[in-house]
DNA sequence: TTACCGATATTGCTGGACGATATTATAGTA
DNA sequence: TACTATAATATCGTCCAGCAATATCGGTAA
């Protein structure tokens, strides 16, 4: 399905917006997608997680919570920047195609 | 640059977005493109079109303009869909993304 | 020490991204 | 009727992301 490649972006914006809010673990940001109707299989969410941090937009700590081993993530300087620039690009998208709506 | 993953969609529905307005050929649309500040290199725009042709979201017709081959794309009906679609998902991303702002 | 569980990590395959290059079709010129 | 120039489309080769399935990990509890 083309649509899928709309909307992945959405999806990892979404991921890059609530690791600002707070910390999250990926079973968790998974849940939180599927929610909003959204879903990542961990095959791509992981390998996203771990490129988000190889280039300096997230940092992750690992926790134990009810015995079992979580890896949260928050944003970094980086990533909050990287998120404000996102927003610019959603309010030029939403001028652009939304116009007259 | 990981930043090209989250954008690369909205150029997609920029696209799109543009085939509903009116009929769009590939070297107008990089240049309107180019103009909102987005690249899209004709190795990625062309198998593109020729995607969202195959999926029946655009229609094309060959017209030849001051003596020079234009392939120029409209959107289908579906194509009109997924923009609406779109649309709904880009209102759902500025509510979830954009709160106090 | 083993069985189990939630979570993370990885693998193999498919297909998109993209810069570079080739191809196409026509107009203009002689 | 060739030849050339030009603008646009099409394709090629390489790299890397998407993803479902599978493996692995770390810790608890029996």
């Amino acid at each position: 399905m083309i649509d899928r490649e709309f909307f992945l972006g959405f999806i990892k914006i979404h991921i890059l917006y609530h690791a600002v809010k707070g910390p999250i673990y990926g079973a968790d940001i998974a849940a939180e997608l599927a929610r909003h109707g959204y879903t990542i299989s961990p095959g791509t969410l992981y390998p996203t997680l771990h490129r988000l941090s190889r280039e300096g937009y997230l940092e992750s700590e690992t926790r134990v919570v009810e015995g079992k081993m979580r890896k949260y993530y928050r944003a970094t300087g980086e990533g909050k920047r990287l998120l404000a620039a996102s927003r610019r690009k959603i309010a030029e998208l939403v001028a652009e195609v939304m116009e007259g709506i």
